[in-house]
RNA sequence: GCCCGGGUGGCGGAAUUGGUAUACGCGACGGACUUAAAAUCCGUUGGUGGUGACAUCUUGCGGGUUCGAGUCCCGCCUCGGGCACCA
């Protein structure tokens, strides 16, 4: 008898699947397609987390569950390889990018097969490739077209010693993650894609998709629909007018301020001499600081008067203008009409600089008041709208702006149009030329790819311009149009710009000439299912919805959602309980423990752990439990085979857990459909005999989690095909059912006694066998039944008028 | 502050539409096998009281609805995640 083998078996097994091509798909001639696709890692340097192990088991468990109810399964893999991960690493190393991400990938790629996932390692996407990059930039180019990539000068993050941009993830609390020098707002110009425009699109088409509640209602408030009225107010002895956006015009009567935000385009017109200084000065000190410290909710109030009036015009009165870095330029009208008895903000504002408080809102009838501020309420000294309710001012407040044409009712998002340029080297160069006699001129298709040139310094200038802008050699060019002298742009693109469409590209790798294949791409698109982590909700998940969106306005995919359905792993955390970090010691590499107990009990193991969307502590001991199952399925199979022989204990146990493993595979309940399982294994390794049709089953169904032992015990009785050939076993739903079932008898709502019944019995019988147990009887003694409730194949219900019986002693007194 | 999601044995965790709470696994304890250990197998394992059958309590806390609540409702506590002066 052998013992089993995990290095052995694994080693075979991904050896025969890579010679037979086993998980390659036809992508032409697949009659079932379905795309299981998983986010791609960062091959940033050293080792795969163990949350990559995580989701990819776990995601390809499914794909591989799919694969045996028929599909043709496309899981595809790649490595999002530009950014700015792999340019720390590479400047950390003292390496040049373009050698550690080769490097890097070729660790990435050995740890990803030792998963023992389907992967088609021939259709790899490697981003940082300029023969992916190249589309990258077309994507570029089709956005451009369509009007949605633009420039405009932004605030960016800068840091002052070492100077240079940060991108936000840079940005740790409010400080250089290098120096941890404060980080201040700089303006440059950047590129942003307009994203905005597809605010209410990127909302409303939440609806088609089969994704996680909470992440629609993240990427929902990330978009931050908000229905307001938008107003002008008219400036004492000045043309301009001052625009504000509220979503409480119905405590318009309490307004008693307004304020702007202090690079808010007015300021200058309406500051008054005598004001001039100190709101420059003031204006100056905005600009330093950090836009995460600016908005701190900690820290006080603080602006200045303009000098100048607005003109309410509700109630006509005068009130004065003030600027505040309370105020966001870049929400709404970056203007405000200030309540101070109906908002928290202008309340703290008013009372530091002694504005007068106007009280507009009372409670209604029996509303409580939350805090000192009312929430909705009715309208007081608000001339003709007095005794109206809030939402009844709110819309004949709005048509009345609308009749006098100064306003009326106005959506606003929070969402702000995607910032991509970049000011590095490791990122596809935005093929844009700009020339003195035409202007801004894009890089036409066919000279695609704008490559990325190997320089030596690649680290970043502090110029607030990349590296690419000191090589000549890169950054002259001539004009596409006329052929005069110009300039590339220098910048580089996001690396989410690279990531928001690799799922086309997966489906034409090699194709030089086409992003994408029609008819490839009709047949496999949109994905089918996309498994990866809920971090990547407001960025990465948001950004590909816009740029299939785009795509499908410009009509280059007839889809506008990318991913039908989306399901995220847990976070695995360290043994401690605390998030995995280098510094805290609790890491856990997924190729140590591959090593030690094999591919296929890590993949159980951390899938029996929990619920996939949960995640949880490593628990360095649980694998054991894992191992001896594995152990005992692998002796199950060196018992005594016969041919089947029905044996309706063992039928109605091998029905029920082909219908409970493909039930909860498919709900991806993973944890639940191991121990059932194992409580199979445990039941058929009491019999000593085993049949060759379940052990059959049992091969198949066993092999999502455990993928290399299934194909050794699959070989093993007999099959010379790879398990990955069979189909799911079926279940008859009429073995299933139990032919003697127990149930439950409640006596006054507590369960006294159980009893065995025919499944599907009528109350009656169910009584009259009742009526047979001695318990029962026991506690029915010297008492009625006043009520009988029998709940079919669950339990039987009694009360009696005898309540002594009950336990209850706080409802006796 | 706002928005999500949790809180069940010593531990990871199970529990269809409200219907026998603690499946499965780990650990622990006892036993078999062994010169011994490992491995394997068998048994016990929520708390309290009792030799015992049994009784009684138990799903973060406090109320409620119900014949019946881990599950539904109200009010709290607490942990994790996201957003954060968004008017």
């Amino acid at each position: 008898m052998n013992t089993y083998n995990h290095k052995k078996i694994e080693k075979k097994w991904q050896e025969i699947w890579e010679k037979t091509k086993l998980y390659q798909v036809d992508l032409e001639k697949a009659e079932k397609p379905f795309y299981n696709l998983m986010m791609f890692p960062y091959p940033s340097g050293e080792y795969l987390h163990v949350g990559h192990g995580y989701s990819y088991t776990g995601a390809d468990v499914y794909g591989r569950y799919m694969r045996l109810q028929g599909m043709s399964v496309f899981e595809p893999i790649g490595y999002d390889s530009f950014g700015l991960p792999a340019e720390n690493y590479a400047i950390k190393a003292g390496v040049h990018p373009d050698i550690s991400i080769a490097k890097n990938i070729e660790i990435a790629r050995e740890q990803l097969k030792s998963f023992g996932c389907m992967f088609d390692f021939e259709k790899e996407v490697v981003t940082s490739d300029p023969s992916y990059y190249k589309w990258t930039q077309w994507v570029f180019l089709k956005l451009y077209e369509q009007g949605l990539a633009y420039q405009k000068e932004s605030p960016v993050n800068w840091c002052p010693n070492c100077k240079t941009v940060l991108a936000n993830e840079q940005v740790i609390a409010g400080k250089c993650e290098r120096c941890e020098a404060e980080v201040i707002q700089k303006k440059l110009k950047q590129w942003f894609f307009k994203i905005t425009e597809y605010a209410e699109r990127l909302i409303k088409d939440l609806d088609q998709v089969d994704w996680p509640e909470s992440s629609k209602i993240k990427q929902k408030n990330w978009i931050g629909k908000s229905l307001g009225v938008e107003f002008e107010m008219a400036i004492v002895d000045h043309k301009e007018k001052i625009g504000v956006f509220t979503t409480r015009v119905d405590t318009v009567y309490g307004m008693t301020y307004v304020v702007i935000a202090p690079e808010h385009p007015l300021v200058e017109a309406i500051t008054v001499k005598e004001q001039k200084k100190a709101v420059e000065k003031y204006q100056n000190e905005t600009q330093r600081l950090a836009e995460i410290e600016r908005q701190s909710t900690e820290k006080e109030k603080t602006g200045v008067f303009t000098g100048s009036y607005a003109i309410n015009p509700f109630t006509n009165k005068k009130i004065p203008i003030w600027i505040a870095d309370y105020v966001i330029y870049s929400y709404g009208t970056g203007a405000v009409m200030a309540v101070p008895a109906h908002d928290e903000r202008d309340y703290e504002f008013a009372k530091k600089f002694d504005l007068e408080i106007i009280t507009s809102i009372v409670p209604k009838n029996k509303q409580k008041a939350k805090g000192v501020f009312v929430e909705k309420g009715v309208l007081v000294d608000s001339e003709a709208f007095t005794g109206l309710t809030s939402d009844e001012a709110i819309n004949k407040m709005a048509d009345w702006l609308k009749v006098k044409k100064i306003g009326g009712s106005k959506i606003t998002y929070r969402l702000r149009d995607w910032s991509f340029s970049r000011q590095r080297y490791w990122g596809a160069p935005i093929p844009i030329i700009y020339c003195p006699q035409c202007g801004t001129v894009p890089v036409s298709e066919e000279n695609l790819p704008v490559e990325l040139p190997k320089i030596e310094n690649f680290r970043p200038t502090g110029l607030g311009e990349g590296p690419l802008a000191s090589v000549e050699t890169f950054a002259s060019t001539t004009c596409p149009r006329c052929g005069s002298l110009a300039k590339r742009e220098t910048d580089t693109m996001d690396t989410f710009v690279d990531s928001s469409f690799y799922y086309m590209r997966y489906l034409n790798v090699g194709d030089d000439r086409e992003i994408m294949n029609k008819k490839i791409t009709q047949k496999w698109l949109p994905v089918n299912m996309y498994i990866g982590g809920a971090e990547h909700v407001t960025m990465h998940l948001l950004y590909a919805r816009f740029v299939a969106k785009a795509f499908y306005d410009a009509k280059i995919v007839n889809f506008p959602e990318p991913f039908l359905k989306l399901r995220h792993q847990g976070m695995i955390l360290g043994p401690d309980g605390k998030k995995m970090s280098k510094s805290k010691g609790n890491v856990i590499i997924p190729g140590e423990v591959i090593k030690a107990a094999g591919a296929d009990a890590f993949r159980t193991y951390i899938l029996f752990m929990g619920q996939f969307e949960d995640g949880g502590p490593w628990n360095p001991n649980g694998l054991s439990g894992i191992v001896r199952f594995l152990e005992k399925l692998w002796r199950l199979f060196d018992q005594e085979i016969v041919n089947a022989e029905p044996n309706i204990e063992v039928e109605r146990i091998i029905n029920k857990t082909i219908k409970k493993v493909g039930q909860d595979i498919a709900d991806f309940k993973f944890n639940t459909a191991i121990s059932a399982l194992m409580i199979l294994v445990n039941f058929l390794g009491d019999r000593k005999i085993q049949s060759q049709r379940d052990l059959e089953a049992l091969a198949i169904m066993v092999s999502p989690f455990v993928p290399h032992l299934a194909e050794e015990l699959w070989e093993k009785i007999g099959h010379l095909e790879s398990v990955f050939e069979a189909s799911w076993p079926t279940f008859d739903n009429a073995l299933i059912q139990d032919t003697i079932l127990t149930i439950a008898v409640q006596i006054n709502g507590k369960v006294r006694d159980q009893i065995l019944i025919t499944p599907g019995s009528s109350q009656d019988e169910v009584m009259k066998l009742a009526r047979e147990s001695e318990k029962v009887n026991k506690y029915l003694a010297n008492s009625t039944i006043i009520k009988k409730i029998y709940i079919e194949d669950k339990l039987l219900s009694l009360l009696t008028d005898n309540q002594k019986c009950r336990s209850f002693p706080s409802k006796v007194q």
